[in-house]
DNA sequence: GAGCCGTGAGATAACGTTGTCTCACTTCGG
DNA sequence: CCGAAGTGAGACAACGTTATCTCACGGCTC
């Protein structure tokens, strides 16, 4: 920059008025700072600036559990969108479900001075976030909610649509229903597999029928347990999985089988439509959940003070996959 | 920073000592310091130290067309997992295939000083970055080549893919082939259209047997490409799909209208297995493009300097869907 | 015991900007 | 023609760190 204003002939400050824009600057001035600007190749440094100025880094963390898995990347979508409305850079971070990567990544956004951040949270603790909340730092969490601090949250109601789903099967007659969820450290699989247990037992299906089958995480897994359940004397009529993995794993097996089970399952996707088996599913609007959680955050970011804010996202019930009557072959 | 040097009753540069795991502080005054840092909540703010200290900022960029999409998110997860293990953070953003988008980003992680970028390009001209890549900044390009730009690149054999799955359909017999690709303005359509067109040359088949349909984005769009096809006098028998959102709403028409065409597609992911319907995919190591791009990058970060590298990865041919014989219904 | 060297810690400047203050110059009314 | 008000531009300090230089101190050699 002392560069472009020698060149210029005027003052570093000047250059600096015309690298913001200040209207105050003389036409004739302005332009041959800027014919320096390109003669030099001067490109302006953000992170000086944003130091200098004490402003906002317009940066923003997302620490999200895979990247790779289609929910999460709807997500980080929609928080990139509402960020880039808001001229600001998204940092996207995998935690991996491993508690103390998150917690090093956090702190490393913190310091990098992020303007907040958007989190799933995978440890059962996060109050190792409070001294920077108190300190003002924005925090919104998504999909799952804090442990051990009192922040903004955007859930989905995951209890009361497993409860649907598993009542919709029941109505259809299905007494004996396995229930299989990832593994029970995941907040939303807990809260799944209690909304199915609420349907079982408001139904009063005996308690030797609930069949809870833990706790596959890849789709083979679940595929291995739906192998195992369909080679036991008395397998089930119905499957509820706890999410779209496990969906999709165990569909694979059912479908090399050859077994007609009637499959619900949490989360629709684009793909849901194509499945080769009829499939109940737990929608919610993804996108909206990515979309809230940054919109929330930017009225933080913005100075808006209001208590904290839980919100809970409605599912719905919908069929998918491809119907019998349509099928090639 | 300098309450904690006050509070400590040390000098602030100590403070930067212990903080920098300097080993040459007294243990006395290290356990001083952390004390003073706790009480406080000290955390030091990584955007001045980088500005002082000169180094790298330990950040990268990805540009992408679309994080939503399966194939750049996986890129963005293989991307995201080499830059965790260099301690550097992920700036991602999406280009949504719009030329000015991409500069404004792309410039936009220039001033905030990245150590390096990794960009599918989405216009049809990179020479912008010339200056910067001048200047030394480390650039990577995935899955689309740069224009006005000789740097490294890491891109599928597009060409080779699309030309042996159209040999593929040609062995089997089958003459009458659509081709449906997105748009001609990417890149990779364009290859794999030749790579069609030259198959299909090769086995003299008539220009006029030809069929290129053009150019369905969404998934909705192929279905209707389809949907049109088949309410031809002379549908074709084979259809052959740009990618994979193609190849999803193509099959999904087929199967809604009971066709049993035979279906070969660009882009194999974790879904295509359970496909209601046979398909012949073109695979390749989607993760190896981005865990290949980043590990250039960082060598090119970390002073390395090699002519620019053009690698080109090797496609595969794979049966997907579900056969027949397996299917419900 | 004087000089030398190694060690640990502070003082000061600097990184590349922008905020604040100041000042020269212009314009305009009386 | 003078003074007040307005306008455009520069000087200087500051943002929160770290690099460099300096210095005090203690132990060592000769």
């Amino acid at each position: 920059m002392i560069d472009v204003a020698h060149l210029a002939g005027v003052s570093v400050k000047t250059v600096s008025r015309v690298v913001n824009h200040t209207p105050t600057v003389d036409a004739a001035l302005t332009e041959r700072v800027l014919e320096a600007i390109r003669e030099l190749g001067f490109r302006r440094n953000d992170v000086a600036a944003n130091l200098r100025s004490g402003r906002n880094t317009s940066t923003i963390g997302l620490v999200i559990e895979d990247l790779s898995n289609t929910f999460y990347s709807t997500i980080a979508a929609a928080v990139f969108e509402v960020s880039h409305r808001f001229n600001t850079q998204l940092i996207t971070a995998s935690s991996e479900e491993t508690t103390s990567l998150e917690e090093e990544i956090v702190l490393d956004l913190c310091q990098r001075r992020v303007d907040g951040l958007i989190i799933v949270p995978t440890g059962n603790d996060q109050s190792y976030l409070q001294p920077e909340i108190d300190m003002g730092l924005p925090v919104v969490f998504v999909d799952r909610p804090p442990a051990g601090l009192n922040v903004d949250s955007v859930l989905i109601d995951n209890r009361k649509g497993a409860r649907a789903a598993v009542e919709q099967l029941l109505s259809e007659g299905h007494r004996k229903i396995a229930v299989m969820v990832d593994s029970l450290h995941i907040y939303t699989m807990r809260e799944r597999l209690i909304g199915a247990e609420e349907a079982l037992c408001a139904a009063e299906v005996p308690p030797e029928d609930h069949i809870f089958e833990a706790w596959p995480h890849e789709p083979s897994d679940a595929a291995g347990v739906v192998a195992h359940l369909f080679d036991s004397p008395s397998p089930p009529t119905a499957v509820f999985c706890g999410n779209n993995r496990i969906l999709m794993g165990a569909v694979a097996e059912l479908v090399r089988r050859g077994e007609k089970t009637r499959v619900a399952g949490f989360d629709d996707f684009e793909f849901a439509g194509l499945l080769p088996h009829p499939v109940t599913v737990v929608g919610y609007d993804t996108p909206a959940l990515g979309t809230l959680a940054a919109e929330l955050l930017f009225r933080r970011i913005h100075g808006e003070t209001l208590p904290p804010k839980h919100e809970l996202l409605p599912t719905y019930l919908a069929e998918r996959g491809i119907p019998p009557a349509r099928r090639y072959g």
